[in-house]
RNA sequence: GCGCCUGUAGCUCAGCUGGAUAGAGCAACGGACUUCUAAUCCGUAGGCCAGGGGUUCGAAUCCCUUCAGGCGCACCA
């Protein structure tokens, strides 16, 4: 991969003893201002160790490397009052970056880093019998963009939806169904009946407090087996199920494995003996608990006074079949951050049971969605679903296709790519430690950085490539670039063989052009955000952020309309013509990964 | 009370491993479509980077402190 920052690095290091290329390259940084250069040193830290003024460091490095001679990477450094800027040759520069990219194709961006390494990642986790809302939806979300970023970095990546399929929830359910439910009125509508059962519930046993002994008694009856609670479960768990994978196959999320928190009720036993055996259970008011006030932290409950398992236990118990099912390098979490303090303390406890594995655990946690300053509850039926937030979308983006593209072909299909893409897009745009506060209008909004602008900046660049297969030039760079910018390189070569066949050869032999002819600051801008993608992959990795691509989607997005609109493409000018189409080609690629690495599809027409 | 997180333009957010004049989008106002898709682009306006101390050649960024908001702190997950 073709890094100029190393490059320079390697350039520089010699002018300054006792200094490794590495601490240069952490040091360099890209100036505020273009005018500024591509790269620049600052030269203030070195002035310690070098005895001397970070402006003569500066001078003397400068005249150090002129002095050396040019290489090919580089056009010009220049000392501007302690900073060493570097301009680099644009033409090498852009032929570089372009080529890899358009020979690298899809996988521009990727690496294989993650080489027989395996990544567990446990995201979206709903609780049955509850509807699917704005609150899942960043867990999922995020947890399938970390799926996509890890497998595309090489890493094998293990999807876990970690179902809330147990619990005293099951007990309250089957209350309110025996009580005022109907099998007809549960198949009729499915979900929605479950929820309205257990908002029942809820409501009656504020007046009837009995209620929540009465369902304490069925969940025990569920544990012990009994058959009618069995199947009661049972079906309750098929039914969401159903609705759940409606979902799933709309926002395009796929999963290896659903084994949920009742795929655990035989495994727990033989860690809460192990517990025991390593000494780190303890009485503590008539539960057991895991004591952590070394650790500066209220202890890990596993046991209840009753005897039976806390979630706690249960993500232990998981976590260590997980390893031994898996033998996965890296186990992450994606839940809400009011979980943080959990996830914190049963890692520890792995960490006690003498598993130097509890260093491969991550909890990657989101902020809280409110809507109008209230929290959304289930329980309180504040909520607002995601269903109606995608069909909304869809049909949004459904008007607008009516509106601006009657002609297109699969106008259903793109109206689901693009309002669910809105959805996801937005959901990701933010770091997802915010707090987010659910807007309608947001959410609808299409316009500025949102999805439908990246997906309809991609759709324009599979436009250009199109035309440009049918053979048809618009005009000559005279005709419409700004005036006081049109070049003359191009126009010695003002071929006006627009035969379809010699189009379609250089829309796919984009690799073969002369970068010396995209000598605008458009072009170059765009190139040098193209340059960035690997980066912030990597980054979003590291970091498990997916927000950084989504954003960097929206500035490479931004970078290419302006050029779009400052530069006709398809001009008559055949050498002309070729590069800007390479450059085009590189854009198209480079969108699609992305907006392939946060969850949404590419659509080549909107 | 203790702990964690957040506080940047009217609104939503970047920038936070310290670097040159603090950036976007939305909303507002003014421009650009007989042209490769205007779901676009360009311009104007908008800021004691919550307040106060400190460290540093240099602080939105690091440290201390105050304030405001969110979350968590024992048998729910």
């Amino acid at each position: 991969m073709f890094n100029a920052k190393s490059e320079v690095s390697r350039l520089l290091a010699p002018g300054i003893p006792g200094i490794e290329p590495q601490q240069i390259l952490d040091m360099l940084e890209v100036p505020p201002n273009p005018e500024m250069g591509d790269l620049a040193l600052p030269c203030f830290k070195l002035s310690r160790i070098l005895k001397k003024s970070p402006v003569q460091i500066a001078e003397d490095l400068s005249a150090a490397v002129s002095k050396k001679g040019s290489t090919e990477d580089i056009d010009r450094i220049e000392a501007v009052s302690g900073y060493l800027n570097i301009f680099l040759n644009k033409n090498v520069y852009i032929k570089k970056v372009l080529s890899e990219i358009l020979k690298a194709g899809s996988s521009f961006g990727s690496s294989d880093i993650g080489r027989r390494k395996t990544v567990v990642i446990d995201y979206s986790s709903p609780n049955i019998a509850k509807p699917f809302h704005v609150g899942h939806l960043r867990s999922t979300s995020i947890g399938n963009s970390l799926y996509q970023i890890f497998s595309f970095m090489g890493y094998h990546c293990i999807g876990i939806n970690h179902l809330g399929d147990w619990g005293t929830q099951f007990g309250k359910l089957i209350v309110a169904y025996k009580k005022w439910g109907s099998e007809q009125a549960v198949r009729e509508n499915m979900i929605d009946e479950l929820v309205a059962l257990y908002v029942k519930f809820h409501k009656e046993a504020e007046k009837d407090p009995s209620l929540n002994e009465e369902a304490r008694k069925w969940f025990t009856r569920l544990e012990q087996g009994n058959e009618e609670a069995r199947s009661l479960w049972r079906w309750f768990i098929d039914i969401s199920m159903e609705e759940y994978k409606k979902v799933y196959e709309l926002l395009g999320v796929r999963f290896d494995a659903y084994t949920g928190e009742s795929f655990y009720n035989d495994k727990m036993d033989p860690v809460i003996e192990e517990l025991k055996e390593k000494n780190l259970l303890k009485e503590s008011k008539g539960a057991m608990v895991v004591d952590l006030e070394k650790e500066g932290m209220p202890p890990c409950l596993i046991l209840k006074t009753d005897g039976s398992t806390l979630y706690a236990t249960r993500d232990i118990t998981a976590a260590i079949y997980r390893k031994n099912t898996y033998h996965f390098d890296k186990c992450i979490y994606v839940t809400g951050v009011s979980q943080s303090l959990h996830f914190k303390q049963w890692f520890k406890v792995i960490e006690k049971m003498g598993y130097d594995w509890y260093k491969d655990l991550y909890h990657v946690p989101f902020g809280t969605v409110s809507i109008g300053g209230e929290k959304l509850a289930t329980r309180t039926g504040k909520v607002v679903l995601l269903d109606d937030i995608l069909s909304r979308a869809i049909q949004k983006t459904r008007e607008t296709i009516e509106e601006k593209n009657p002609d297109l072909e699969n106008k259903e299909e793109v109206a689901r790519q693009m309002g669910v893409g809105a959805v996801i897009f937005s959901d990701l745009f933010s770091s997802r430690i915010k707090d987010v506060s659910f807007s309608w209008d947001e959410v609808l909004n299409f316009d500025g950085e949102t999805g439908p602008y990246v997906q309809y900046t991609h759709a324009r660049a599979c436009s250009v490539l199109r035309r440009a297969e049918d053979g048809k030039t618009v005009r000559t760079s005279a005709e419409t670039d700004p005036a006081g910018r049109v070049r003359k390189a191009g126009d010695e070569n003002d071929e006006t063989d627009s035969s379809g066949e010699t189009m379609a050869k250089e829309a796919s032999a984009a690799a073969d052009f002369d970068s010396s002819l995209l000598s605008s600051k458009e072009e170059y801008q765009l190139v040098r955000v193209l340059a960035d993608f690997p980066d912030k992959v990597k980054q979003a990795l590291d970091d498990l952020e997916p927000s950084i691509l989504t954003r960097y989607l929206v500035e490479l997005a931004k970078e290419f309309n302006r050029f779009y609109h400052e530069h006709s493409i398809l001009v008559k000018e055949r050498d002309l013509r070729k590069a800007r189409l390479a450059l085009v080609q590189a854009t198209k690629t480079t969108l699609a990964t992305g907006l392939r690495l946060i969850g949404l599809h590419a659509p080549e027409k909107v």
